[in-house]
DNA sequence: TCGATCCTGTAG
DNA sequence: CTACAGGATCGA
């Protein structure tokens, strides 16, 4: 599930839910998803403190304790972490939960076991900084810093967009719609777009995403399990063989950093 | 900068 | 059975 605007919605959902709980009892069915990889530390350090806010970076969803700690949750390609009503029943699924003071449950399902949580003292918490690049719904997301970040990278523009380092929170789907939208070719080194260009992309990166955290946010409310696509008109990812909606050529697939990258040949030229 | 790797589920 | 999956990291 989860780019900017599904992390966004879990976090919305959590403010609503988690903020205030106090974690009463951890559990770890899965080492592998904490880090450090200890599976008693999470424990150790979360038990007893109280939630006291949930903010987002990049696509990291961080958890302030009460006791100086921070949980950094990463939900990677199959993570989400919600509060469910009664602990006792939990979702398949569950690589960890957190009992709370109202009997409620914090759970982190993770078919893939592929997502993190790691544990900081929030002093340390600074370190995400460097590993995750500038926010592209906050106000430092300037057009001028795009043209900056853009001049520097040779990257192709596909894996520019998907580089955390970079802009923050963009993945598969949603750096394959800006790229479609602003009508560049995935495999154009960043350095190669004429200004004007880069500045196109700029606003099909702010579109995309506001239009989708919006989106993304009402679909999370709803019971159940919304799917890729359900909520975002998407043009061209998973649409391999099918009539471009502007020009009717057919969606190409290709491959990129050993990723799909779908776009649309007609209005995407190199 | 590329490919392998972490894991498991699901679609074809 | 194989291919592929909305992510990120590591070593070559």
């Amino acid at each position: 599930m989860p780019e900017l605007p599904e992390v966004e919605a879990v976090c919305r959902k959590l403010r609503r839910d988690a903020v205030g709980e106090t974690i009463v009892m951890v559990r770890v069915e899965r080492p592998a998803v904490t880090r450090p990889q200890v599976p008693t530390q999470l424990a150790v350090e979360s038990t007893g403190a109280q939630i006291l806010a949930v903010e987002r970076r990049g696509k990291n969803i961080l958890l302030r304790l009460s006791n100086q700690r921070t949980l950094r949750v990463h939900l990677r390609m199959t993570g989400n972490l919600v509060v469910i009503p009664d602990i006792r029943f939990r979702p398949a699924l569950v690589r960890a939960w957190f009992e709370l003071g109202s009997g409620k449950g914090l759970v982190f399902e993770d078919p893939r076991v592929l997502g993190k949580i790691h544990v900081y003292a929030t002093a340390d918490v600074g370190s995400l900084e460097g590993d995750v690049g500038v926010e592209p719904l906050s106000e430092a997301f300037t057009p001028a810093l795009f043209r900056t970040l853009a001049a520097k990278s040779r990257q192709p523009s596909k894996l520019f967009l998907m580089d955390q380092r970079k802009v923050a929170g963009l993945g598969n789907i949603y750096a394959a719609e800006a790229l479609f939208r602003a009508r560049v070719h995935p495999e154009k080194p960043m350095q190669r777009l004429r200004t004007p260009v880069v500045d196109r992309l700029y606003e099909a990166i702010d579109g995309v995403l506001r239009e989708a955290v919006e989106s993304a946010a009402s679909a999370y409310q709803m019971p159940g399990v919304a799917s890729e696509g359900e909520w975002f008109p998407v043009k061209v990812y998973g649409r391999e063989g099918e009539p471009c909606a502007v020009c009717g050529r057919r969606i190409k697939r290709i491959a990129q950093g050993g990723r799909s990258t779908y776009f649309c040949p007609g209005c995407q030229r190199k």
